[in-house]
DNA sequence: GTCTATACATCGATAGAC
DNA sequence: GTCTATCGATGTATAGAC
């Protein structure tokens, strides 16, 4: 829509502010007046871009999931061995989701409030025709036929994996305040251990008795 | 303060009211009028018995995390051997998420919006007072003293089980469009299987090989 | 305690000048 | 494209009658 360098600054520099806000307040949180107050604007200007609060925010979500869901099938997309495999997933999903630890609550707040709308937004997202056939799905199936890990309903190893790499950055303030000693507390130290407790668990949770390979 | 029946049972069924819509919506989403409706009186009333919003939301979030709070420990309360112990948990705690599935994601967006009020208010809740000494920090290191499971941190353990619970029951509208073909999906069963898949994982992942305890 | 009516503040959105 | 000024809607909170 707009082409010269000047307009997409100012738009690039809506979306980047926008983006900060609606992830640290929340659609019904996040003021259009503090938007534009950071961005070095006016709220006029939200509008003339934007047309209402609901698009911008709708532009951002959008955003944010096709960056998310690109960086999970980017992880996926390897010719590892199995046991490098996850073991890689748990380690780079973790670091992700590190850098950007607002961004997974933040879309399942959308997604519990959200219609169908959204959904077909994910859909599309995601580029999903048959679940069956997901990578991830077939990563684990593969893993089966070749005897390497236990047989079990892929999808319910893959909400294993997600849940325990994503809970700690979800759940962190509660968990810092009921489990972590704060006065004795390395967190860089700790989502490290974090990767590989993850991995431990689960691979050897899923590799067959009597085989240590 | 209210003593008498008719006071106690407005009051409570504004509780109750409110508490529904809250969870629905969020503070923010939340509407005095909508509570107001529900319950069958007006907006008035409802400042008559808890002065402001925040006052009520509070009031809620308080009752919601005490609860959540006494569920998990009345399940820890147990002498049962590590393994019983470790499956009654999961399938319990499961129960509890499955009956309400929106708390886990409402007491997390509060947590990650709130200051340090609502900190100590769970650490008053939970009556903590030395990290080290909580009992599912003892029920695994009393587990790992004996052997039956390898040693490891148990923060990291209790992390990934909860989080391997929960995450089904908070991510669920973004795991059925992507992991889950709806024309052939019996929910309960798939529950059911859930708590399985974790006990399965989780315990096979502890238990040290050459052992089949 | 409970109601109706209303004050008061906030915020998204628009009009209109430049 | 960008600004200032302002409208109009909505929602919390209160005044005051019963």
């Amino acid at each position: 829509m707009v082409n010269n360098p000047k307009d997409s600054n100012t738009e690039e520099k809506i979306l980047h502010t926008a983006m900060e806000v609606f992830v640290e307040k929340g659609l019904l949180g996040a003021r259009m007046q503090e938007i534009a107050d950071r961005a070095g604007i006016n709220k006029a200007l939200l509008h003339y871009y934007f047309r209402t609060k609901e698009r911008l925010y709708s532009h951002i979500f959008q955003f944010i999931l096709k960056k998310s869901a690109g960086d999970i099938i980017e992880l996926l997309n390897s010719n590892l061995p199995f046991e490098d495999l996850l073991k890689n997933f748990i380690s780079k999903y973790i670091d992700i989701v590190h850098k950007n630890h607002r961004i997974p609550l933040f879309i399942m707040k959308e997604l519990s409030s959200g219609g169908n709308t959204v959904k077909e937004v994910v859909k599309n997202v995601f580029n999903i025709k048959n679940t069956e056939e997901l990578p991830a799905i077939r990563i684990f199936k593969n893993a089966m036929e070749e005897g390497r890990i236990v047989t079990m309903d892929p999808r319910q190893i893959i909400i294993t994996v997600i849940g325990a790499c994503l809970f700690y950055f979800i759940g962190e303030p509660i968990i810092r305040t009921i489990l972590i000693d704060e006065n004795n507390f390395d967190r860089d130290q700790f989502i490290k251990e974090r990767k590989k407790a993850v991995f431990d668990i689960v691979y050897y949770g899923l590799v067959p008795r009597g085989e240590n390979k």
